[in-house]
DNA sequence: CATGAATGAGGTTTCATTCAT
DNA sequence: AATGAATGAAACCTCATTCAT
């Protein structure tokens, strides 16, 4: 028991390989809801794949719903982390979202069942929980609107195509990767998204 | 009466608004499901939508599911119709890509419904029509990447980049439209499928 | 066509293989009651396995229930006829009840799937018809208790067992049949048929 | 407490009359299969008529089939225990024979509701449980022929009859019970016991 | 004589959730 | 912190029957 833990009052939480109860059903829930989709996994389904009663679940999560909300949030906090850290950077702005662009299509892979829940399951939201969740990524969007709306101005890309088509455009093709990538397949991670930031700044490059 | 029409016996079947039951049903249900989910969305619902009683669906289609297999079989002959009918065409390979993919965005988008359940209810269907549907969008995929192969050949377009990934890049902007594209929005169907071909294109070329 | 036949006024029934189409379908409902029992077989299995529509099949019986009445009474009948041929013949009381029991244990395997159906669904009867059905088969027990009461006054019989418990003890030998006997199975109707009588008569035969 | 209730944990079960819900479930159950026949009684009826909840029961059985499974269960459990101390007895052969079948009598003629369902029935059982009935089954009537083959080789009983005919004459005697017996009747379990393991003896004790 | 359409009641089962401990 | 019991609403589907032709 570490230092830490014995300072904790009460009963510490339940583990198991190092993980707590709730890390262990949002994780759970996480892998079914992406393989047969939230309506179609149980809340039974969820809780002896984790390896508890519903009960716990229940100790933990409001609700079915809660786990999905929980599952969102999770997502959504990682994708805005990650892209902040490549706008905040120096370099030329054609360099940044080349290298913004590759790394989502990267992150994507390595969270396919994130994305696959993402996209699939939004209308099993709340109205309330929606809304949050398309605020959040109203501001994921502007990040990266906001770093081809200065390549437009510097001159670095065409102008033509509204800022906001662009980032439509190629958000698009991140979020379809879970239709169609596979671990057994042809390329790499790293080489989707080499080739997928090459097809965008290629496109985005005044001719 | 019509020797073809003498034939048929039995109570004639009902027609609302020159559509038959089932033809209703289909189009109900193709709604509801994009506006609710598949899942979230009842058999009661649908029959109550349409008019109808229950036992008049099942008359027609075996389980909710058969609905949902009409409905992605429909989307897939549209689909697999237009796109042909560009592939066939003369002239320059540039010329036909671009036109396929502005027109597939313009079909895409008069036709959102569809491709919302299309992308999102894939792993309702059961094991032997998901296969069907995916052996379907195979075919469609190959056709389309005929066209960039050939221009690959030609030396129209860069070959740095494998044929299968430009399809998939594009493809996914396509699907991604029912996630962004509104009624009331910014841009025409014209004018987004004009970009996103614009984009495409201007990518692809060698530079 | 017969000269009988032609005698008839307007289109003559359909025939299949010389069956009509009510025959065939008291044919297909009896295997398939006796197969699934009545409750899980359909009037759709029927009419589809005789191979006519359901209107056809309400064209002659009234109901589903009118079927199994028509088996019931079709061996009821046949029943009744065989055991009274015997009950009229002369000789021995002992050897009229020995010829009596062999043949309805002969008759009852050829006619397995009848017996199987008969004790299995009376409870699916309406009340009339299983009140029907009830006297009909107390006519046949009392004929041939008649024939054991006489045995038993001749001095032939024992007479400390009662002369509806022998019939009772008797006949659930024979109804059992359909539980164990099988075509390939060890013993033919007329052995099993000889074996039991043989039981019977000697059991019942004054020590 | 005890260390063995200590154990138990939840909400403590329902209890009425001291039966357990799964308890009233089975015997409820049984009660209606007999009257109606199974799949003329509903789920509804069962637990209406148990004063539980459609969800109690299917908490504690999976599905109405195994309703039916575990009322077979039981019964195969009860009639084999009984045969089974009958056959370890001692004494002459022919009265361990006469013991057990004027016992098996009565023990029927107490579980009537139990016998009826159980030869009207086995259709329902799915192929799995069908299989494992008959497996009990047989060890049944392995065990009663035992003794009937014991007798034949120590020339107490007639050795031209089949040993397995035997045990199905006599069975199918018993099977039948619930065909024509009622309290209301002439005879007393006991007797109808007597009568018929005397018909059984005399039939099978070489003349 | 026979058809195929349509009904409507009822069937079994699932499931998120609450409860008492 | 967690259990197993129990709920009750709603889900999908079946089916005997009737209807209009």
């Amino acid at each position: 028991m570490t230092a830490e833990a014995s300072r904790r009052l009460g009963r510490p939480p339940t583990t198991v390989n190092g993980q707590t109860v709730p890390e262990r059903l949002v994780e759970v829930a996480l892998r079914l809801f992406a393989e047969r989709g939230f309506e179609s996994t149980s809340v039974q389904d969820i809780v002896a794949a984790a390896g508890v009663t519903k009960g716990a679940m229940y100790h933990y999560f409001g609700s079915k719903d809660d786990l999905l909300a929980e599952i969102y949030a999770r997502v959504l906090r990682l994708q805005l982390e990650r892209l902040t850290s490549f706008v905040q950077q120096d370099g030329p702005v054609a360099e940044r979202v080349f290298a913004a662009a590759a790394d989502v299509v990267v992150t994507t892979i390595e969270h396919l069942d994130s994305t696959t829940v993402f996209f699939r399951s939004l209308h099993q939201l709340s109205a309330d929980q929606a809304r949050e969740v398309r605020r959040e990524r109203r501001r994921y969007h502007d990040l990266f609107r906001g770093m081809v709306l200065e390549g437009q101005r510097s001159g670095a890309f065409r102008d033509d195509i509204h800022a906001d088509l662009v980032v439509d455009f190629f958000f698009g093709s991140v979020h379809h990767l879970p239709m169609w990538w596979r671990v057994e397949g042809r390329s790499s991670p790293v080489e989707v998204g080499h080739s997928f930031a090459t097809l965008l700044l290629d496109g985005l490059t005044r001719p």
